[in-house]
DNA sequence: TTAACCGATTGCTTTCTGCAACTGGTTAGC
DNA sequence: GCTAACCAGTTGCAGAAAGCAATCGGTTAA
């Protein structure tokens, strides 16, 4: 039961949890992409993760903590996946990441246009994504008529999108 | 000489640098603990790292952008190595993986005062912080006098040490 | 009835990790 | 100048993990 840790250090103790090239991605397209279940997450992958990958990250993250499966009621066979609220708390630490790496990194325009709005936003858009996260995670409920961030980080996706490469119409 | 990437996402480049167990590791032991050379890093890591690991995890830092080396004056035999701008500016990320994991995971006292001294700290002393990384890493000079961020965490890490372990004094 | 879709699993090869011993050269103390 | 400690790595090996493609049994929609 008594997991092994290299050491009690908060960053190494994160980096235990995060410290893997596909832990992170699987929690940024649940956040960012709304992608709640196994076929979306795989599919709709950008960086085109592996099935048996997956299935193994997810049972990980899951015994974790940090994120929890429950059956979909409209499918019997679909299982829903929902970030805990220690996994949306990764909001600031993948904003500041992405803006990290927009400044130093080749990235594309199309998939950077988020982060370089969530870095403008600051804090106060983060606690916004991150009540917006704990209604659709947690299903705890905001006051009604708040403006959606996840909407407006994918619209301008979407905007992007369109700009460039509306190549597969 | 073109690196394959997996996506153009930031947070995906960030990951495919600093995306593993040890990276890190290193620039916070290189930052925080202010070890500047190979020994250094293998005998005081808090984690106990590999020299093959480390080894290579210098150089592929280094072919990265993250690290310079160069020789040290004082020791023929000794390779001074250096943090770059861009891996100084890794400090909010850092800080807020560290206050994520403070907050989430069983952190040790002695090891997770600076964590929490950086948070309390907040932007203005990561940015005092970062100048005083810019000073000993890069040979950029700061108004005299200027108080030593370093020295700060450091006094507070030994006292922390000092009050619940003094065992091997 | 059937074809597409669901969350996985299996078998396989390649790559990475972790450990210990070791290398050739340098420095500090005597 | 001799010796012992120290410097940045390298080598060899075993075991773990990654990556890929094919496949599984059950479910759903047409």
């Amino acid at each position: 039961m008594a997991v092994e840790h290299r050491s009690g250090c908060p960053i190494n103790l994160s980096l235990e949890v995060l410290g893997d090239k596909w832990s992170l991605l699987i929690i940024r397209d649940m956040m960012f992409g709304n992608r709640r279940h196994f076929r979306a997450l795989l599919t709709e992958s950008e960086e085109g993760i592996a099935s048996n990958i997956l299935a193994d990250r997810l049972s990980r993250l899951t015994g974790l903590g940090m994120i929890t499966s429950a059956p979909d009621p409209s499918h019997k066979q679909r299982i829903l996946l929902s970030l805990t609220e220690p996994a949306i708390q990764l909001v600031p630490v993948l904003a500041h990441l992405g803006a990290w790496g927009r400044r130093h990194l080749p990235v594309s325009r199309e998939l950077s246009i988020r982060a370089e709005l969530l870095e403008r936003g600051g804090q106060p858009l983060w606690d916004d994504f991150m009540d917006e996260l704990r209604e659709l995670h947690l299903g705890i409920a905001r006051p009604p008529g708040t403006p959606s961030v996840l909407g407006q980080l994918t619209d301008a996706y979407f905007a992007e999108l369109a700009k460039s490469g509306p190549h597969a119409a």
